[in-house]
DNA sequence: TGACCCTCCCCTTAGGGGAGGGTC
DNA sequence: TGACCCTCCCCTTAGGGGAGGGTC
C-alpha cells in the first residue's frame, strides 16, 4: 500500500473552509445550474457570504453532492433522492434499491419488445423489397398463414385507417401498417370503381410483426407473381396467371389476392410500391 | 374467409363524413389534449365548423393519426415522425427504424449496466447484514484484492468526501459509496482524536462493485470478527484477536483493518453500522 | 341542463442558456 | 478587465388539468 493520492490539501476550497459553486461546479465536472437546481428541490441548503450573496458549500454538502449524483446516474428522481436523505436507513435503501430494479426490468422488457417489433418491420420491408418484381410467375408451397380481416367486401381506402383505429382501440389489439402488409381479395368477376376488379375483402397479413388474427389461409400451393408501381396493373397480370395454370395442368382453386407489402404506409412515392399477386391453385387429378 | 367485422358504418362519425375531436378521442382512447397536441407540433391540420368552430378531421387525418399513434408506440419524438410525414419513402422508413433499433440498443445496455450496478449493491449490503455480529473471531483464506486508496493517513470524515468527489469527476473514475466499503488502516501503535487507534490510511473496496483500483490487499489468511453499532468498538476488540493469536500459534502479519460495510453511506443509524475488522496472520513455522 | 367544444394558462424532469447587473 | 457570482426568465417532451366561456 504505497500509492500517494495527489496532494493532501483540497484545491477547490476557498480559505474560509467553504467551496464557491463554481469550485463545486469543477469538483463534480458538473454545471453551476445543476447545482442551483438541486438546492432549489431542497437537496442542498448552503449558506450564503452575507457581503456578496455568493453561495458556500460545507464537506458535508460535498457528501451529499457525492450521494446525488451517485442516485441519479442509477435513476432515481431528486424526489426520491430526497426522501432518502430525510430517512436514511437500511430498510428504506434496499427497499429503493428493489423497486428501481424492477423498474429497470420492466423498461427493458418494453425496449426488448419495441426491438423485436422495429426488427420485424425492417425484415418485412427488406423482404418485400427483395422480390422479384419482374412479373415473372413463381409456384410457392405455402403454409397456413393466419391474417387478421378488416372488411368483407370493398371499402375507400380512407376508410380502412377508420377500422384499423377501431382494432387499435379495442384494447389489446396489436395492428401495425409500417412494415405489415394490407392485402385485397379481389373478385375477378367483378370490376369495381378505378376499373380493376371489385375488392371482396380487406385483411392485414405480415410474417414477422405479431399482429392479432381471426382467420387463416389455407396453406397449399400458390401461383405468386410480384411487380413494381402502381396497383393498378393487377387485371393485366391476372390473364397471365390463367394461362400458367392451363400450361402446367394447374387449375384456380381460390380467389386472387394482392399483396401490398410497399404502399402508402411506407412511401408516398407510387414508383416505389411493391405489389404481390397470390392466387391458390391445384393440379389436376 | 367467412368473419363478419361490426358494422360497416363508422359509429363516431359525424353526419357531414367528418368527425369531432372526442370522437377521435374515443376512437383513438386518447385524451383530446393529445390530439390537439398533434396540431400544435404541425402532425394534424383539421378544418373547422365556421359556425362554431370546432374542429373537423377527415378520414385522412385517422391515417395520420395511425401511423402517429404507432410511431409514438416505438419511441419516435414528435419531430421525427414530422420529419417522416414530410418524406415519406422507403429510403426515410428504413433508415429510420434503422437509427431507432441502434438507439433501443444503446438504452437497453445503459439500463443493463445499471441495473448490474443495483444488484451488487444489494448484494453487498445483503452479506454485509448476514455477517456474524457477535464478535467472535473466524480464520478466513481470502484471495488478492483490488481496493481503491483514498489517502495515506488520516483524515476527518468529510474530507473523505471531497476526495471521492475528486476521483468522480476524473472522467472514467468508478467510485460508489452506497453498498460499497469504505475501509480503515489503523495504527494500533498511536491513538488518534477520538481515543480510538489512528488512521494510516483509507481505502474503498466492494467485492461486487467494479469499482476503480489503484493496490491489492494480500491473499492470505486473516482473522475476522464484526459487530454491529459504533465503530469506537474498534479498540476493545483488538486485544482479543492478540490473544487469538497466541492461543491458536498464530502471528499478526499485517496491520488492522476496519471494514466499514454498513455505515453512514446506508444509514444515518448508528445501531445498524456494521464493521468489520481484518488483520492478516501467518502461523509460526 | 349536461355533454361537448373552445382558448388560454400553469404544471411535470433535470437542468441549459440567456439577459442584465454586481463582485473579486 | 475578465472571471465569477447573482436573480429572473424562457425553453425542452407529450401531454394533463384546470378556469372561464360558448354550443348542441
Amino acid at each position: 500500500m504505497s500509492f500517494f493520492i495527489g496532494c493532501a490539501t483540497m484545491p477547490y476550497m476557498s480559505e474560509n473552509g467553504l467551496f464557491r459553486i463554481g469550485e463545486i461546479s469543477k469538483l463534480f465536472n458538473i454545471g453551476v445550474d445543476s447545482i442551483r437546481y438541486y438546492e432549489k428541490v431542497g437537496l442542498l441548503h448552503p449558506v450564503r457570504n452575507e457581503e456578496n450573496n455568493y453561495r458556500l458549500y460545507t464537506l458535508d454538502d460535498i457528501r451529499t453532492m457525492n450521494t446525488v449524483r451517485e442516485l441519479l446516474a442509477i435513476g432515481f428522481s431528486t424526489d426520491e433522492i430526497l426522501e432518502f436523505e430525510k430517512d436514511r436507513n437500511l430498510k428504506h435503501v434496499t427497499a429503493m434499491l428493489d423497486k428501481e430494479s424492477s423498474v429497470i426490468d420492466e423498461k427493458i422488457r418494453q425496449l426488448s419488445n419495441i426491438k423485436g417489433n422495429i426488427i420485424s418491420r425492417l425484415r418485412s420491408i427488406h423482404e418485400a423489397v427483395s422480390l422479384d418484381t419482374s412479373g415473372a410467375i413463381h409456384e410457392l408451397d405455402l403454409p397456413e398463414r393466419r391474417c387478421l380481416l378488416i372488411s368483407e367486401g370493398g371499402m375507400p381506402d380512407n376508410e380502412i385507417n377508420y377500422r384499423l383505429a377501431e382494432f387499435r382501440s379495442d384494447s389489446s389489439s396489436r395492428v401495425t401498417t409500417i412494415g405489415a402488409c394490407d392485402c385485397y381479395v379481389l373478385d375477378t368477376e367483378k370490376m369495381g370503381d378505378c376499373g380493376d376488379f371489385a375488392t371482396k375483402a380487406i385483411f392485414f397479413y405480415s410474417r414477422y410483426l405479431n399482429l392479432d388474427t381471426n382467420f387463416s389461409l389455407d396453406e397449399g400451393k400458390y401461383l405468386s407473381l410480384a411487380y413494381k408501381g402502381s396497383f393498378t396493373q393487377t387485371p393485366g397480370y391476372y390473364p397471365e396467371m390463367l394461362s400458367y395454370c392451363e400450361e402446367h395442368g394447374l387449375k384456380k382453386a381460390g380467389d386472387l389476392v394482392e399483396f401490398c407489402h410497399i404502399d402508402r404506409y411506407e412511401t408516398s412515392d407510387v414508383s416505389e410500391y411493391v405489389t404481390e399477386l397470390q392466387m391458390k391453385v391445384s393440379e389436376y387429378s
